[in-house]
DNA sequence: GAGCACCGCGAACAGTATGAACACAAGCGG
DNA sequence: CCGCTTGTGTTCATACTGTTCGCGGTGCTC
């Protein structure tokens, strides 16, 4: 059912000063239906002035922005502030390494549409677009009728996360393990430790800390001192 | 351990021209948990100078703005622009009679976290609220682990609505679960114990969880301890 | 009023997330 | 080096999940 997408394909600027990723990302652009590079800047300066000529008509419309946060000489969070101050509303998507959640919070609050840790693969960069897509057609129309509309709007901008976890392990669980990790005082927890904290058997436990660690969240580390077989532990990284 | 919400109430700025309006909002803001009314502003410039007394210490500190579209020295739209111009990273949750997708467009590009449609009833209301009690509670920590935690935040802020119901649905037998759900003793069932206390089949019953589930009316939660697969509670909030 | 298309519901079934039980491994003390 | 102690890692029964597909009811057409 995905439809051919027949209008006009949204045209998108990328941003990233690092000549090879920005190149990466554009292919990754080029290849979800329904978008095309418009341009590639690799400074906050040179974004800008792309699109200036872009909003004066000297070149075509810049319709999406593909915003590296760390920039030579500015960040993604202050181009997008000042694009913002000079009444420029074109939708943004982040793109970052940075883990802080007060950029978090700065982007949202600048309006950025979707938000892209890095390093990420086309699967997901996909998703964040098509989710854009599907945001953008739905606002071109002219008028709203009711507050459901609205809402229809803004859920197409919520990603499903759709990383698929191999069999035996669920979400809720997941994520209940990931937040008792990361909430545990001295960053790290034995299976058993986990498994009394979450009510879990230590079997269970301890399945969801090796996918953790397989996965590279948590790494695995001896435990001696004490009398016995070592501990494994989970640290957090 | 689904905690009380021991946190500091989020403070909220009620801007709104018309006073009996005004007041209305307020008593809403303060009916909903986690929630507590920092001030009432009648024009833009009362907002600015609240805005200006908190941020400089002289009043206690203002999290959310509930800002009226249509304001007499100004609109709604433009407040926001210049507080993001000055780099005011305050969240807002816009209020408007006014159904006109550019304005969803400029709310969105401005980080306008909640759109809200006047008239609205307390529960549309309250549904807002708390999906930025949500989002509030997620990006509060320092860090963020990964793209799904960011997801998860983002998806707090995009609620769909839980008005239009998806096909195999009816809206006799969803009002009937919500019920059940709501006058619960425990706060939670499973889809077996619904089933049993409606007289529907357990497949329904789960069809029907899982859709307030996914409008968020309701979250999902492992219930562990018992030999066998464990079973998914649907928990109201 | 008969035929027809649709749609919400549930019986049945394959799949799967969990924990009890158990055999084994690793450090320690004699 | 041999037992002792403590935790590891695995197997498997188990009970619930998630899905498929047919049934029966409802409304619409002719």
């Amino acid at each position: 059912m995905p439809e051919p997408h027949v209008s006009a394909p949204i045209r998108v600027l990328v941003v990233e000063d690092e000549p090879v990723t920005a190149e990466a990302h554009a292919a990754y652009v080029a290849r979800v239906d329904g978008f095309t590079v418009a341009g590639i800047a690799h400074t906050g300066h040179e974004a800008i002035r792309l699109l200036r000529d872009s909003r004066e008509g000297r070149t075509p419309p810049i319709d999406l922005i593909l915003l590296d946060v760390n920039l030579p000489d500015t960040t993604g969070i202050d181009l997008c502030r000042s694009l913002r101050a000079s009444g420029i509303e074109i939708d943004v998507i982040a793109v970052t390494a940075v883990r802080d959640a007060a950029v978090v919070r700065s982007a949202v609050s600048l309006g950025i549409v979707q938000y892209l840790i890095k390093p990420f693969n086309f699967a997901a960069f996909a998703e964040k677009l098509q989710a854009y897509r599907d945001y953008h057609g739905r606002v071109g129309s002219a008028v709203v009728t009711d507050q459901q509309e609205v809402d229809a709007s803004f859920a197409a901008l919520r990603t499903s996360s759709s990383a698929d976890l191999p069999k035996g392990l669920t979400r809720e669980t997941l994520d209940r393990v990931r937040a008792a990790v990361r909430d545990s005082p001295a960053g790290a927890m034995s299976a058993a430790e986990l498994a009394a904290e979450l009510d879990l058997s230590r079997v269970t436990a301890r399945r969801y800390l090796e996918h953790l660690a397989d996965t590279g969240i948590v790494e695995r580390a001896g435990r001696y001192g004490t009398p016995g077989r070592p501990e494994v532990e989970y640290r957090r990284r």
